[in-house]
DNA sequence: AGAGGTACGTA
DNA sequence: CGTACGTACCTCTA
């Protein structure tokens, strides 16, 4: 049975905007999405309860259509659409149009007009309807064949009204429904009624005299008042009845056929709701729908074996041992993190067709060897998917991986920077168009016929393997188009194996100091919260509760209220100084105190549980998360480290130099050395603009912000005052992250008038910088992308969104991308060169973590020296520019010695 | 249990 | 109304 669904784009959308908090809906770049959410929420829900095999959107084109023009004051009284509307159908339709679902609108009619059309269609072949509309006229459709879905209580629940439905409720049948709202009136369509006529009394007329023709013929026999009112506002009821009418035969560019529902584009999709930021969402259409028909046209045909010891050589040797050495996918089974891991099994696959298992734990010492010194061997090309945990779990059984010159993960990043996950099965169903699953073999035997939980998982890691093969062909296509090839092979692959050592590596903690740390911290936070309850007469109130604070600071206390939050006013550090600078209430220098060293008790905590039993900290170097090219630490983030404060700084102290002969191979270290890129960013912009006056600065080797300082504020460099430099410091810095004088006024505590001058102070005196940014924004709202000094690109299509917040946002994001990309670039350049030269000189130092814009590093005894001028040369020279990359390095027991 | 919101650490 | 991240806690909802 063919069962036609019918929406109506903007009535279902504006519902779902006012069920919805706005403000509880929106994307990092500011649009708001509660009206597209609820819609899309509600459409995957009549997808999956219904099962239309047709579906249609209808939207109205304007608000100009035959009704307006017979009758003005047509829906006249609907209040103009609230800004945060704005937009909203516009992304209604970019979702229809990823989930192929047709819309379909005719200028001059509403929605409703189109639907009545379509179900007229539908009916005349027979076809079950289903209407999901929040406007009543779409009663009068009502049969035994159509259903209409009428949204109660915002768009959560619906009523199924059929025509009993219509006839309990309004006590007419449906087809007499627009003969009663003709009598009652439509508010919100500003069509009056009869005045004191309701549905009661309008169901009884239309009981009594058949129709609406049949009470206007018996007007005058109608007694009461109501019956005078009726003969004084028949002209009214009459117009009412034409407007509600809706239109059944329009010419329509589709016909039934084509609302088919028909796979949906699984990369628009995606791409869609990455932008809309639904991730709950997409997550249930997929769980939904998954099942359902889809796009992927089937699975991985293999010639698969599960190899015994014997047989691993013999096989790697046959199908991997050609001259033209073609590239062999890689799957790993095992489980990584924290700088080690353990395989259980591999899983490979080769570009004929043959696969191949090996259960590692089952091998022999033979087998074993022939498979670790094919892994090993790095004239045998390896493509893997996301190569570094693998290659954990590899090197803790002794086997060491080279050779890998494609990971698709990576490779799926580069091409598209923005995405917050490479799932390998994603990928492909998005690049290959199949599922993550053997072929079926209708009839056939060996693998369809599994029994064990073993074959599954063997089948399935095959397929991986072969996968992840397959992708590295149109992914390396995709990446050749966009310039991606050498940051891949020269730069990105290189530097997994060096992260990978890192993170084996991990750093030196003195858990002592830690345990120490923890318990001062501890000691002033039970202070501080002692503090802050007395402050308050003894209420013990949870401090890290924001709600119950906001009860304490502004209802208790009755202190000026803060900033809005969305939950209520914020009680963030900012603005607990701004209130304690005005009323000096204790409790808010406890509490202050309390949030600070509750952060570092936490803190160090953090650090505590990581500490692994080499008495080190192995953090995870993520590769494919930030947008602009940087790394990103994490369990635990040693990225963020505290730094700014006296106390936090102490946490670095607990970062120290290994003990002697800890490293296993009998190595002594001596110390912890830290080197950093002064102000990197800045350089960049130096360098990227051309602006003569700020490559003068940094050639001149003089103190950035006093240069910059005494040309901004016409005084001689030594008359530049700190309150100058720090006001220039916070501009120059601000700049690469298009701050706006609005901002610059806020953060430095003066008027926007003033930020606006000294902005326009500064930018007179290094207009190449002003024009630099303009051109990189108006360039990649050309090209639609931004580009590192290497290439390395981020697409920005919000360049050329009609919402200015988005708009703003992204050109925000492309002012920062080459500048904060580039560093990212120049830094991994300089680890390899690091990583290169400590290779060459055979030093027995290491790199152990970084932090953007710095190294640190293990200093093997004796090696001091050599290794500071190795890095010093390595970071220094690690590209070419108009400005020279100041380093400087540090060195000391500790990290928080080495910073200085 | 999981998600969203707030707050806050780094470059 | 300044970019890029990760983590912890609280609170509400499923």
């Amino acid at each position: 049975m063919s069962r036609l669904l019918l929406l109506d784009g903007h009535s279902l959308a504006y519902r779902a905007f006012f069920a919805l908090p706005a403000e509880n809906f929106s994307t990092s770049t500011g649009q708001h999405t509660n009206g597209v959410y609820g819609f899309t929420s509600m459409l995957i829900n009549v997808l999956r309860d219904e099962q239309p095999t047709h579906v249609a959107v209808a939207f109205d084109v304007s608000r100009q259509t035959f009704r307006s023009e017979e009758y003005a004051e047509y829906k006249a009284t609907r209040s103009a659409t609230p800004s945060e509307f704005q937009g909203q159908v516009a992304l209604v339709r970019e979702v229809l149009d990823a989930l192929r679902i047709k819309h379909v609108e005719v200028d001059g009619f509403e929605a409703d007009d189109v639907i009545a059309t379509l179900t007229t269609m539908a009916e005349a072949e027979d076809m079950e309807v289903l209407i999901c509309t929040g406007d009543r006229d779409a009663f009068q459709l009502v049969t035994d064949k159509v259903t209409l879905l009428y949204p109660v209580r915002g768009v959560s629940e619906v009523w199924r009204m059929t025509p009993q439905a219509v006839e309990d409720k309004y006590l007419v049948a449906p087809e007499r429904y627009s003969d009663l709202a003709a009598l009652v009136g439509e508010s919100s369509d500003n069509l009056p009624g009869v005045p004191g006529v309701g549905p009661k009394t309008a169901a009884k007329w239309l009981g009594q005299y058949g129709d609406l023709e049949g009470v206007v013929a018996h007007a005058d026999e109608i007694k009461g008042k109501a019956g005078e009112n009726l003969r004084e506002h028949l002209s009214g009821v009459l117009r009412n009845r034409r407007l509600n009418q809706l239109v059944r035969d329009l010419s329509l560019p589709v016909t039934i056929a084509d609302l088919e529902r028909s796979t949906w584009d699984r990369e628009e999709v995606h791409k869609v709701f990455d932008g809309l930021e639904f991730r709950v969402l997409r997550d249930r259409l997929f769980e939904t729908f998954d099942a359902a028909p889809d796009e992927a046209e089937g699975g991985f045909d293999l010639d698969a074996s599960v190899l015994s010891s014997a047989e691993v050589g013999p096989w790697l040797e046959e199908h991997t041992g050609g001259q033209d050495a073609a590239p062999t996918g890689l799957h790993v089974v095992g489980t990584w993190g924290r700088g080690t891991g353990d395989v259980s099994a591999v899983a490979l696959a080769t570009a004929g067709d043959a696969a191949a298992y090996v259960d590692v734990t089952e091998l022999d010492e033979a087998g074993e060897k022939a498979l670790a010194d094919w892994l090993a061997d790095e004239s045998r090309p390896k493509v893997m998917h996301d190569a570094k945990g693998p290659m954990h779990a590899l090197a803790a059984r002794g086997m060491p991986v080279r050779g890998v010159t494609m990971d698709t993960a990576l490779a799926a990043y580069l091409v598209k920077p923005d995405q917050r996950s490479f799932d390998l099965a994603d990928l492909v169903v998005r690049h290959l168009g199949r599922e993550l699953k053997a072929e079926e073999q209708p009839g056939g035997q060996g693998m369809l016929d599994l029994v064990t939980e073993d074959e599954v998982i063997g089948q399935d890691a095959m397929v991986r393997a072969r996968a992840v093969l397959d992708l590295s062909g149109p992914l390396g296509e995709q990446l050749g188009a966009t310039g991606g090839t050498e940051l891949l092979r020269d730069l990105e692959l290189p530097l997994v194996d060096i992260l990978a050592t890192m993170e084996r590596t991990g750093i030196g903690v003195d858990e002592d100091a830690l345990s120490a740390l923890e318990a001062d911290f501890a000691a002033k936070v039970r202070e501080a919260q002692q503090d802050a309850w007395d402050a308050i007469g003894g209420e013990e109130i949870n401090l890290g509760s924001p709600k119950q604070l906001q009860v304490v600071l502004f209802e208790t206390l009755g202190l000026p209220k803060t900033r809005r939050t969305k939950t209520g006013y914020t009680t963030d550090a900012d603005a607990l100084n701004d209130l304690y600078a005005k009323t000096e209430h204790p409790f808010l220098e406890a509490l202050l105190r309390h949030r600070d060293a509750a952060r570092l008790r936490v803190t160090v905590e953090g650090l505590q549980k990581s500490v692994a039993e080499d008495q080190r900290i192995h953090t995870t170097y993520l590769q494919t998360i930030a947008a602009t090219g940087r790394l990103s630490s994490t369990d635990p983030n040693l990225q963020n480290v505290p730094i700014r404060t006296e106390e936090g700084r102490r946490i670095r102290e607990a970062f120290v130099v290994g003990r002697a002969g800890a490293g296993g191979d009998g190595t002594a270290y001596e110390s912890l050395m830290s080197a950093d890129y002064s102000q990197i960013e800045m350089r960049i912009m130096a360098h990227l603009s051309g602006d003569a006056g700020l490559i003068e600065a940094f050639r001149t080797g003089e103190d950035l912000h006093r240069f910059v300082g005494a040309r901004v504020f016409s005084v001689a460099p030594e008359d530049v005052t700190a309150e100058m430099r720090s006001k220039v410091k916070a501009m120059s810095y601000g700049l690469a992250y298009g701050l706006s004088a609005f901002g610059l006024s806020k953060q430095l505590t003066i008027s926007t008038g003033e930020a606006q001058a000294l902005m326009d102070e500064y930018f007179k005196r290094f207009g190449g910088v002003r024009d630099y940014l303009r051109e990189v924004v108006a360039q990649a709202r050309g090209t639609g992308y931004t580009e590192t000094m290497l290439g390395r690109r981020r697409y920005l299509p919000d360049l050329n969104s009609s919402n200015r917040q988005r708009r703003d946002m992204a050109e925000r994001m492309a002012l920062n991308a080459p500048i904060q990309g580039s560093a990212a670039d120049i830094i991994k350049l300089a680890m390899r060169g690091v990583d290169g030269a400590l290779r060459d000189a055979g030093a027995k130092s290491h790199m152990l973590l970084q932090v953007h814009d710095e190294l640190v590093l293990e200093i093997a005894k004796g090696e001091r020296e050599d290794v500071e001028a190795l890095v010093r040369r390595e970071m220094g020279g690690a590209i070419e520019m108009d400005v020279p990359l100041d380093v400087s390095v540090g060195v000391g027991r500790s990290w928080h010695e080495a910073a200085h």
